[in-house]
RNA sequence: GCGCGGGUAGCUCAGCGGUAGAGCAACUGGUUUACACCCAGUUGGUCGGCGGUUCGAUCCCGUCCCCGCGCACCA
């Protein structure tokens, strides 16, 4: 046994003890020969050169905590960690880096060597985060981490590519894209995001051809695009324009005559009812334009400057630069009516946070594989969405699911496997579609570059992350592996990734492995600031959880995130600035797991204060019990139990709470505290035994139970107190199924806790009435007792404890003087004579008050029960505990007038 | 516009048909043989508004108002 063990509890060394304890006990690795029941769970892989997010501590928190569960119910676990090479995320820093070291651009340096240094980088910068989510605690097996760009998952990639290719679901085409004229990449539907923006709407006139003088007004939010304009159309039934169809406008620069035409998509009520249609530049204008054939006119250049199409003196110049020039000449021209300021929706790419540019380009796109049976999946509930809702978000999506565009004009990546050949090459670059039956062998789709590769040239473009990652659950096992542990148990995410990540995986997983690739999606909450705002980087709102892990140690983050994480909604995170310093701030919400770590330190301190039988115990028989200690295992069991319900519901924040409470409360509070007593040096040494196995028994199995959530400590109270038999980990002992108490005298059971809530109810009220008087700490206060019923003297020792009384007295006879404070308990009246210091009015008063609210309440039960539709309808047990609680209210009500009359 | 979630004590959140809860904050008192990161006690709530169902509604239904999110989108 220690020493000396510091009054409070100091996180930092224990936890790093233990986490290479568990490592060099290989107690995370996951044995796929093992006949035991399997449980699996794969990381979402965190990008890898970011860093840790309390987004990650909640979402990684929640993993751990089930794979932790998972080994203490006798499962083989397999927690597989990894990371993702996030395309443009990663590209983007490694410029920057380049840019402001070098001052250089990724081209000046050319691919293979901007390769390297990518590569450097990632070696420079990655697995900060997997040392990160180490520090947390997390149990992953280390020793299969995988990452996105390793050479055998790269294949996978290549080879889902190449089999998609083959089955006609990839193709190449020159479509409408999402540009981001930052990256210079094409983005999926699903990296844009709408945001509403205080924009202009300008109205402007173009001449109709052969009529001068006469105008048509077009109203637009984009002046800038207007050279690539090639019609000017109306809807069809518009009377104002209907003799117009046919004729021709003038487009004012670069001057020319467009066709007027027809098409139903124009909303005659919208700003003129006439549109300027730019198929280059807009998706809308883009499908008129292939209906009426229309002269597709490109502007921009893929920067989002503008080109030498839209006339020399735009060339170069920015879009937005451009719409403001644009709008001067039409003024100067004649041609601009006016500007009116208008809010709309601007679709800005979520990573670069520039408005995107829609872009006819040549991309590849999949047109997604086993639709149908993966939305089957989840409305059939093979596949389980937890919040539930989510299978509707889900379900919307999949209806209306829309070709992938699954290249990136990225050079950090998996680079498609598709080889041109060299003299059709730019042939075929260009040819508005391309697939299998359409190239023959001029096109080299495979994982292999050709034999003869002098001959032929590689397509330049990556692949979209996502389509790397969508493979994830069962691209980063191996053959063995997959055979124990696929399809996975559980996946944790963010709904925000539902489309990017969760509906792509179900989709891989049937269509490369015939399964689901997980029984069940658990969607985390997201973490908001104190005002509401999403965590983000660009906000720096988000606290570092290494500072928190520092300041408050990683088991209380852990902790406290689970209590304040709710099952399907935001999360707000509070962080105050400190009043008396300038730099430091507070986390009262992971103050409140810090304080639970060192009130289970304190408790473990005072446990081994008291020396005693060493290791576990069997406890004695019920007979040999206190009544408080058949009631605290009694409430064990009833912890026990309810965890086992809340698991299976994936109600984390239930449990946590249940943990806090039973031992705060329960456990310390209330039980400590009345056996206190047998720990004195007169107490009667088998009591004292039997406590202090009583103790360890509770103790012992509370730590089994709290071990996911606060794994370190839990592990380091196990130890200390003795309970890891032959020194094994707490992590490994299994929890058993068998109850504690295993009585066949349930009535034994019953009537202990009914005992222990009757004394508990004397010492609140013996409490309430000493803090009444200003005697809260007064120690010798007597009391007396006229008992109600027979067993109350047994346990007045314990009373007194509780209570912090002197002494109390029982005695069936005892006469109160006038005005001496009296008070009802279950185990009958109460008398806290004075000798002087009765206050008879401040008396009088609290009387008063009680018999108020008694009145209060029994006056609502009497209307319930005097209402006839009540004693009719409602339930014989409901009718029965209302009149129950009337004969209470009404004898308490009758002693308290007594009380009452006594004082005057 | 469509869909989803939320509005409960000053703050963060539980409860979701039958006597309104916790932690923090505030206030009062406390070095009682673990813990001041503590102990005891107190204060604080027309459970967003209005209707309905029910013997009974914070809880179920309808409607409206605020907040957040997703999807769609008219230039």
């Amino acid at each position: 046994m220690s020493v000396e063990i510091p009054k409070a509890y100091e996180p930092g060394q224990v936890e790093e003890k233990w986490f290479s304890q568990w490592i060099n006990a290989k107690a995370f690795h996951a044995n796929p020969s093992t006949a035991n029941e399997h449980y699996s769970i794969v990381i979402p892989p965190p990008n890898v050169t970011g860093v840790l997010t309390l987004g990650h501590v909640l979402n990684n928190t929640i993993q751990d905590i089930l794979a932790r569960r998972a080994r203490a119910e006798g499962k083989e676990v397999l927690w597989l960690p990894g990371t993702d090479h996030a395309g443009i995320a990663t590209q983007s820093k490694v410029e920057k880096h380049l840019r402001d070291s070098e001052g250089q651009g990724r081209r000046d340096i050319g691919r293979d060597s901007f390769l390297e240094r990518s590569w450097e980088w990632k070696e420079k910068h990655g697995g900060i985060i997997i040392k990160q989510l180490k520090k947390l605690g997390c149990s992953c097996d280390w020793e299969r981490e995988r990452f996105t760009m390793d050479d055998d998952y790269s294949k996978q990639v290549q080879n889902c590519f190449v089999h998609f290719f083959n089955s006609g679901k990839i193709y190449r085409g020159k479509r409408m894209v999402n540009w981001c004229p930052s990256s210079l990449t094409a983005l999926s539907d699903e990296e844009v995001i709408m945001k509403p923006q205080q924009s202009k709407l300008y109205y402007m006139r173009y001449e109709i051809a052969d009529r001068e003088g006469e105008f048509l007004e077009i109203a637009t939010t984009r002046p800038e695009t207007l050279m690539g304009d090639s019609a000017v159309a109306v809807n069809p039934n518009d009377d104002r324009y209907s003799e117009l169809i046919g004729k021709k406008a003038v487009r004012p620069f670069p001057r020319a005559e467009i066709p007027i035409i027809a098409d139903e998509h124009i909303d005659p009520e919208f700003g003129t009812g006439v549109l300027k249609v730019t198929p280059a530049h807009d998706k809308a204008d883009f499908e008129i334009g292939i209906k009426n054939d229309l002269e597709i006119i490109d502007v921009l250049n893929p920067d989002g400057t503008l080109n030498a199409l839209a006339g020399e003196e735009f060339e170069g110049i920015d879009r937005f630069e451009a719409r403001e020039i644009v709008s001067e000449k039409l003024d100067e021209m004649g041609l601009l009516i006016r500007v009116e300021e208008y809010e709309n929706n601007v679709g800005y790419s979520e990573r670069a946070d520039v408005p995107i540019e829609p872009r006819i380009s040549m991309q590849w796109f999949l047109n997604y594989p086993k639709v149908s049976e993966s939305m089957a999946a989840v409305s059939d509930r093979e596949i389980k969405f937890r919040p539930e809702r989510w299978a509707k978000t889900y379900a919307h999506w999949m209806e209306n699911i829309q070709d992938w565009c699954i290249s990136r004009q990225l050079w950090w990546g998996h680079r498609i496997p598709v080889w041109y050949r060299k003299d059709r090459a730019e042939e075929l670059k260009s040819a508005p579609s391309l697939d299998k039956e359409t190239c023959g062998d001029d096109l080299h789709v495979s994982l292999e570059p050709p034999s003869d590769d002098e001959n032929w040239i590689q397509d330049d473009d990556v692949l979209d992350t996502w389509f790397s990652s969508w493979l994830w659950p069962f691209a980063t096992m191996d053959e063995k592996t997959r055979q124990k542990f696929y399809p996975t148990t559980d996946l944790v995410t963010g709904p925000d990734i539902i489309f990017f990540w969760v509906a792509r995986m179900i989709m891989a997983g049937y269509e490369f492995t015939g399964q689901r690739p997980f029984a069940n999606v658990f969607f985390t909450s997201i973490i908001r600031d104190k005002k509401g705002r999403k965590m983000s980087k660009s906000l720096g709102n988000s606290p570092d959880p290494l500072d928190l892990i520092a300041k408050y140690g990683a088991d209380a983050l852990r902790f406290s995130i689970m209590r304040i994480a709710p099952s399907g909604t935001d999360v707000r995170f509070i962080e105050n600035k400190k009043k008396d310093s300038d730099d430091g701030t507070d986390c009262p919400q992971v103050e409140e797991g810090r304080n639970f770590a060192n009130k289970l330190w304190n408790a473990a301190r005072f446990r081994q204060m008291q020396g005693g039988p060493e290791g576990l115990c069997q406890l004695p028989d019920i007979n040999n019990l206190s009544i408080y200690d058949i009631d605290i295992l009694s409430k064990l069991d009833t912890l026990t139990e309810e965890i086992n319900t809340s698991y299976s519901a994936y109600k984390f924040q239930e449990i946590a709470n249940k943990l806090y409470d039973f031992f705060w409360s329960e456990f310390c509070d209330w039980y400590l505290e009345s056996i206190k007593q047998y720990f004195r040096d007169d107490a009667d040494p088998d009591r004292r035994e039997t406590a202090l196995i009583v103790v360890d028994t509770v103790f012992s199995r509370f730590l089994q139970q709290l071990h996911p959530y606060m794994p370190h400590i839990t592990e380091e109270l196990g130890e200390k107190l003795g309970f890891a038999e032959n020194g094994e980990l707490l992590m490994r002992v299994c929890l058993s199924e068998e109850p504690v108490m295993q009585v066949l005298d349930s009535h034994l059971v019953e009537q202990a806790k009914e005992r222990t809530n009757a004394i508990h109810e004397a010492t609140t009220r013996a409490r309430h009435l000493k803090a009444q008087y200003n005697l809260a700490a007064n120690r010798n206060v007597k009391f007396y007792l006229h008992p109600s019923v027979e067993w109350a003297k047994e346990e007045l020792e314990t009373l007194k404890i509780l209570s912090g009384a002197g002494e109390i007295f029982v005695s069936e006879t005892y006469e109160p003087s006038a005005g001496t404070p009296t008070f009802l308990t279950p185990i009958g009246k109460m008398y806290m004579p004075l000798e002087g210091l009765v206050d008879i009015e401040a008396e009088k008063k609290r009387i008063t008050k009680e018999i108020d609210k008694a009145e209060k309440d029994l006056k609502q039960i009497r209307g319930k029960l005097s209402n006839p539709k009540f004693t009719e309808r409602a339930p014989a047990e409901v009718v029965q505990e209302n009149l129950d609680r009337k004969d209470e209210f009404k004898k308490k009500l009758d002693q308290l007038h007594e009380m009452l009359q006594n004082l005057s």
